[in-house]
RNA sequence: UGCCCGAUGGUGUAAUUGGCAACACGUCUGACUCUGAAUCAGAAAAGUCCAGGUUCGAACCCUGGUCGGGCAACCA
């Protein structure tokens, strides 16, 4: 654990956090002495996908609480469906939680206690809370009503104990095919809560289970499974996303049948999921993305995993950052992503290297420079960490600069370059646009001249000549061409997240991914791969991707022009 | 026309649980800058969905509305 950590836990022990309504509620039971004070929470994914920041924001909260409060937290995999459950899933879901910066106390599968759960079933039925039910997924659905209109009963809800637990044990042993027959509780089929009209307790499948490979062919349902999981680990507060709220009186009726030590009872708290502005997050939806190859896999970095936000240069402290800014509430709630770019911009402003490299190069000639001298200019790496150094960079006549650094006719706000106008060449010298050779047809500009002042190299009597702005270069003749893909935003608009059928494909950014050749200064010689991501205000680049354990550069601005720039002219 | 939940500046969260509505992001203005659009200084912006009630006092408690979300998978 870092330092920072430590800091951030001990504030949170000391109460010096906002309190969210979640441990307002947990101050309240250790004020009643529940639990003795015992505060134990857990992460239960399904491993049926990889884990995207909105599982983040869950895992910060039940893994913070668990800290604030000098408790535990497990991690749990909720596999009760192995058609859509994987191994594959299972690794990076532990990868992507230890990379987050936290560290499980106890790991657990539903399918570990798929005896006990069974063993409760048998109970049930014996008490007459069970039954065995043959009719078809089509029937018990049209008997189920509506939200406004009561249920009807199944034909087999009032077979005996002895009959249902033949039936039942004849389910486990494999007798029948799917969907044949199914295990539900007995509850209320009037219940104005449809998930008390007699859901189901298990269903069969005949499917080889990514853990308990083919013992059973009967898998328990989630609300029959949760409950008594989080029972089993005594586990205080279950923490999970507010469509589960109609859930929690099936979850407490559970534990009313099974409970026997009230002590060790569990209790569910609902609290409201991430929603990101130009973000999809429905994992159904991301597994398409990947399937369909509009993404090069989960951990693509375009993609809102936590893998993809990890290729793309996110830091676990900046994710965790965001968490809290965020914090924990009840209402439906939209984040502008404009903030979760925010919390990377102020964690790797302080921790990544700064480095040339022009991405749309435009030639500019120092006319009054001497014709092949090459000067070392001496860069800071990051202003805001001495420690990082300095490195060497040359500079000669011809140097490029970035397209949009050069504006014929500038708005005011502008600070960059134009002719008549200085600029300093960062680390260099103050240079004065002369003139441009501008493509008649096109508009484009071809080359810009411009001459220097030799008394204003940094460090020079002159040097601190106020001028408009400061521009990244590299010199023509040392420029190296690097490959480089530039990332962006996935999501032009709001693309429709959840479960509306809407095509969501339809607002792909189709620019998300482009290759560029760019301008790079010889530092860069020796990096395997450069990505480029564009956060907004800062350009942004990974090198390596593939190890992932190299640099955190940040490529010298490559920021568009401001709106409001337009917006207000000259 | 059922049940459950929610509603506080543009956005998100607070408000010592009934006691001066605060913080962050964003926006705007100015300053500064060898690019961090960072930083610094300042400003605008809600009177807490509406209507009643209780109270010395209500964002908070009560009643009735309005609006928004969720719930009818052999998914989790």
């Amino acid at each position: 654990m870092s330092d920072k950590d430590k800091n951030a836990a001990e504030e949170a022990a000391e109460g010096k956090s906002k309190t969210n309504f979640i441990e307002a509620i947990i101050n309240e039971e250790i004020k009643e002495g529940k639990h003795e004070g015992r505060v134990h929470t857990r992460f239960p994914p399904e491993p049926n996908g990889y884990l995207h920041i909105g599982h983040a924001k869950a895992i910060c909260l039940s893994f913070g609480i668990a800290q604030k409060y000098k408790g535990k937290c497990n991690l749990r995999f909720d596999d009760t469906n192995p058609s859509k459950e994987e191994t594959e899933y299972v690794e990076s879901i532990k990868e992507d939680v230890k990379w987050l910066g936290f560290q499980w106390d106890e790991e657990h599968f539903t399918s570990d206690y798929f005896d006990q759960l069974y063993e409760w079933a048998e109970k049930m039925i014996l008490d007459g809370k069970a039954y065995v039910d043959d009719q078809s997924a089509e029937e018990i659905a049209a008997q189920k009503g509506t939200p406004t209109k009561a249920g009807i009963e199944s034909p087999y809800r009032n077979r005996t104990p002895e009959e249902n637990l033949r039936l039942f044990r004849d389910m486990r042993a494999g007798k029948y095919k799917e969907g044949e027959k199914v295990l539900r509780a007995k509850i209320d089929m009037a219940a104005a809560n449809m998930h008390l009209r007699d859901p189901l307790m298990y269903r069969i499948m005949h499917k080889e289970h990514h853990r308990t490979a083919d013992k059973w062919c009967i898998y328990p349902m989630y609300d029959y499974a949760h409950g008594q999981s989080d029972y089993i680990e005594k586990i205080t507060n279950s923490l999970c996303t507010l469509e589960f709220e109609v859930h929690r009186p099936l979850y407490d009726w559970f534990l009313d049948q099974l409970v026997e030590d009230e002590h060790y009872r569990p209790r569910q708290t609902e609290f409201a999921r991430l929603n990101l502005s130009y973000t999809v997050m429905s994992k159904r939806k991301l597994l398409q993305l990947v399937k369909e190859n509009y993404v090069n896999g989960w951990d693509d970095p375009r993609m809102p995993t936590v893998s993809g936000m990890r290729r793309r240069g996110y830091t676990p402290g900046s994710l965790r950052n965001f968490a809290d800014t965020i914090g924990i509430a009840k209402r439906d709630n939209v984040i502008d992503v404009a903030l979760l770019e925010h919390a990377v911009r102020e964690d790797l402003n302080k921790v990544a290297p700064r480095v040339f490299g022009v991405l749309d190069p435009v030639k500019v000639i120092i006319t009054n420079y001497p014709e092949g001298q090459t000067e070392e200019m001496e860069l800071i790496n990051n202003p805001e960490d001495e420690s990082q150094g300095s490195r060497k960079v040359p500079f000669s006549r011809e140097v490029f600069i970035e397209r949009n650094d050069f504006m014929v006719d500038p708005p005011r706000k502008f600070f960059r370059m134009g002719p008549g106008r200085e600029v300093r060449l960062k680390g260099a010298y103050i240079v004065k646009c002369e003139d441009y050779k501008m493509n008649a047809e096109t508009g484009k500009i071809e080359e810009i001249y411009c001459t220097y002042d030799p008394d204003t190299k940094s460090g020079m009597s002159q040097a601190n000549r106020k001028v408009k702005g400061t521009l990244h270069w590299v010199s023509c003749a040392h420029a190296l061409d690097a490959e480089i893909r530039i990332y962006d935003r996935l999501f032009m608009d709001e693309a429709p997240d959840g479960h509306e059928d809407k095509d969501f494909k339809e607002f792909l950014n189709p620019e998300s991914l482009q290759k560029t050749t760019a301008k790079v200064e010889p530092a860069l010689a020796n990096a395997k791969a450069l990505d480029h991501f564009q956060f907004q205000r800062i350009g942004y680049f990974n090198l390596d991707p593939d190890t992932q354990k190299e640099g955190r550069l940040i490529f010298n601005r490559t920021v568009p022009l401001r709106d409001s720039w337009s917006k207000k002219g000259k």
